[in-house]
DNA sequence: AGATAAGCGAGACGGTACGTCACGTCTTGCA
DNA sequence: TGCAAGACGTGACGTACCGTCTCGCTTATCT
């Protein structure tokens, strides 16, 4: 068990509020006034604090809202062995789809937005946000795969790709309603191909 | 047979040759140097011409992007009736990865940087560039419906997603390699499950 | 007396009302919208022309104030010989105050702008327009030294500076009216000092 | 005596050192270049500086020549009274003459140029710069009406104006030389004309 | 009568400067 | 040392005029 060791540091401290209040700011700016108004200044001036202040937690914007999207993420992202394994994936396909449908749903787009004009950022993406939760859904499916209820030499990665990229898709293009109906029959096709 | 008929338009005629470069210049910049190094200054220097010139014509850098792919996209897409609908759509999809591959690719990935910070921009890339290329799919796929290839109460908007948004999911996330072996075994899957 | 020669040239000839609604479209737009409305673009719009006919006649907009203002000008400015000097300079400085008054006054205004913007253009305000009547009154001084009404000695361009660079002061500060009541307690006063 | 109370504004204070360079560099292109150098980006580009900075603290290229004018003039205007009001007027009269022919000269034509191109912008030029200047010799005048040196119903505007109109005049038309005799000999014939 | 040549309107073109916005960094005073 | 306030240099933006060009058409003179 470790013991979180007490680092005095010389100075004031960092204020724990400063930060929760410009994740929520961003969120907030995001949701409202969309994508166009959410500059780093913006987020400060709502945030009641300053620029400098922001870049000392953070490094860019995108950052910002990868915080802010963890913070929500984190504990969503589980599976309670529920009954089969269609229904665990239509279970996490709807929380998804829940979660890109509301006030995160910007953020997210924002994210890759950033992602896409910068790839080191678009690779910190990958790693925090995007990563953890194709893991979870990995582990659903290794687990599938000891129980004989999917082959064992499935392209795990594709087949995540085919679960969740048509999400995306959707939240990016908005060619088509992100809804939990088209999570469900989206997943059942998916996984009538893959078994 | 339609005549076309010749409308002589007042002024000096739109230069075409500026048009070409406008658009040889943006795909250059954003293929030699990436998305950073394409500002509306860039695509215009290189193009040898000036950025009210180029404001002339286009609305916003995401316009010419657009119309750059637009003269690069228009001639391929189409089907050829081959052998049976899935290896048409294997061909379809490989012709489709090999352009998200190739210099178009980083085009494509700006297209979609600026349609996610302005909505009526996306719209246009749904109507000009998404869109004619999934009707293209779609006629084939009701061509199939027609043929009992297909049921006739599939979701071809959600097929369609199914079978595409894993392209540019890899090309926006890069978690993954974008090859024709991944678009054939991704196809055959996905109409595994609409089958 | 000389016979004005005939010179047919090829083509079209030149259509004069094209230059007359020119320089009528300049004094127009300077008289109602002022300085800041007088754009090349305006003046062409203005008299139904286009650019390119407008600087085939004239080298710049300065250049069409001038021959404007000389169009007024030319044949207001002399001295039909009245009682005394006095009587006279009064005369032509209630005259020269009525123009600047006038709605040529602004464009009198407007060639000192490009003239301060552009040395050789200054020097042909010089010539044309301020010179000639300069002249005026410089025959007419010199006709005083004649008649013993003005010291031979005087210096007749600091003399002419001494009655006309108030007028000129205040029409482009407008710091106070340029009156027919100013201009003459004015020359009252200047002459007394040079007599 | 008064005790300057120091008010410790918020934030970083203002540059000094950028605003005297500002200032200084503006001087430099009208003087070295002339009127047509004097962009507001070469301005920022002598300055170190750069052009939202200048917008920062000028709202246009001739609030810049205007502060540039008034740190040199501010010193000079004074009278210390001489020997008689016509030595104490021929010594500014010189002093202005210098001003004006110095490299301070090219500045106060340009100031004039924008002043003439907008109107709001030459009150502020009388305000700031020649209303001092007026004011000064105004009081002298009105000393000297005191002293019964000048009959007292005399307009001192007008005065004023014959006294120092010449100048300005010289300064923009160019048709004669600005020297001190021509503004001692100027003066004299004036005052003369006034007495 | 037809050829030739220039004027004319419209409007595209390359260019320069403008005034503004957002960024990321800095320098203050106070906590 | 953290923090707010805000100034600073940088880079890109979208726009306004400028002076020149290239069209199709018109209007004259010259063969």
């Amino acid at each position: 068990m470790e013991v979180q060791s007490y680092t005095p540091t010389p100075g004031r401290p960092r204020d724990q509020m400063v930060k929760a209040s410009i994740l929520a700011a961003a969120i907030a700016i995001i949701d409202e006034e969309g994508p166009a108004g959410l500059s780093v200044d913006a987020i400060a001036k709502r945030a009641g604090t300053s620029r400098p202040t922001l870049y000392r937690w953070w490094r860019s914007k995108g950052e910002i809202l990868l915080d802010a999207l963890l913070d929500v993420t984190s504990e969503q992202v589980s599976y309670d062995h529920h009954i089969s394994l269609i229904d665990d994936l239509k279970f996490h396909g709807r929380d998804y789809v829940a979660l890109l449908s509301g006030p995160y749903g910007a953020a997210y787009r924002a994210v890759f937005t950033d992602g896409l004009a910068d790839a080191p950022f678009m690779a910190l993406v990958r790693t925090r946000l995007i990563g953890p939760r194709r893991n979870v859904t990995k582990t659903r499916l290794e687990a599938a795969i000891m129980a004989n209820e999917l082959p064992c030499d499935t392209d795990l990665e594709a087949l995540i790709d085919a679960l969740y990229a048509p999400f995306l898709y959707r939240l990016i293009l908005g060619h088509q309603p992100l809804s939990s109906e088209f999570s469900d029959t989206h997943i059942e096709h998916t996984m009538k191909g893959y078994i």
